[in-house]
DNA sequence: CAGTATCCAGTCTGATACTG
DNA sequence: CAGTATCAGACTGGATACTG
């Protein structure tokens, strides 16, 4: 193996490991509904049913478990107060509200090349 | 329900249909493999089996899956050559291409920011 | 070489019902 | 209000074997 084959190697093996940086974030904000969570607090923070509510398909189990996976990884906090009838607001910390911005890029490309892509896939619906 | 009311929801539902461009792009980015491929190939055309073997851990069966979707999507093209043994190359199209540049965007996050990420995972660990 | 064909275990998602 | 518990079906990724 030359050198530079291990270093190609080194470098396509890092999107692999379990702890690559890309693959953390796009797994993450890949599921099924994080980016709707992330986008929605933007405006501010939200209690679980408002959240629940803006959405409407959702069941509370899962929006539940994605509200974990997002305050387990810093993205959101979690704010209960002691009242009653409880009250539970989620906002974004500032880790969570700095992955807006890269998001922003993301959803650029998708607004101006999404078309692109969806009549690709609808060509080759016909073919298959 | 008043106007502003309208105009959230209308956003808020957005990221919800299944043609939302940032979704269609996330979700698919987000599969297990789809990001490897991608930035394998910014370096240039590759064959199937040397995109395998810098994976090394990959199935035929679900490279050849991520290879049709990808393509489908207009992101990559399949090129195969009619000779004996045959020989087929894939290669990022336009559109894939300038995927690579948000790509970078959320990198560049990711490289910064996920260490705090699963630092944040592991203090959840220890609680739960 | 570049796949295809089968089969399988685990995961993801949701429906439904219940609770402090 | 803000969840938890349980169950079930669909889907995913992978192991293994085979082919033009």
């Amino acid at each position: 193996m030359t050198q530079s084959d291990a270093i190609d190697d080194a470098v396509a093996n890092d999107v692999l490991r379990p702890d690559c940086p890309s693959r953390v974030v796009m797994q993450r904000i890949g599921e099924r509904w994080s980016m709707f969570v992330i986008l929605a607090l933007d405006d501010g923070p939200l209690r679980f049913t408002a959240l629940k509510a803006r959405v409407g398909v959702v069941t509370s189990k899962v929006l539940t478990e994605t509200l974990r996976a997002l305050e387990a990884d810093g993205l959101i906090a979690r704010q209960a107060y002691a009242e009653s009838p409880p009250r539970v607001e989620y906002r974004l910390t500032p880790l969570g509200a700095s992955l807006l911005v890269p998001l922003a890029g993301m959803r650029a490309w998708a607004e101006t090349h999404v078309p692109e892509v969806l009549a690709s896939r609808e060509r080759h619906l016909v073919r298959a």
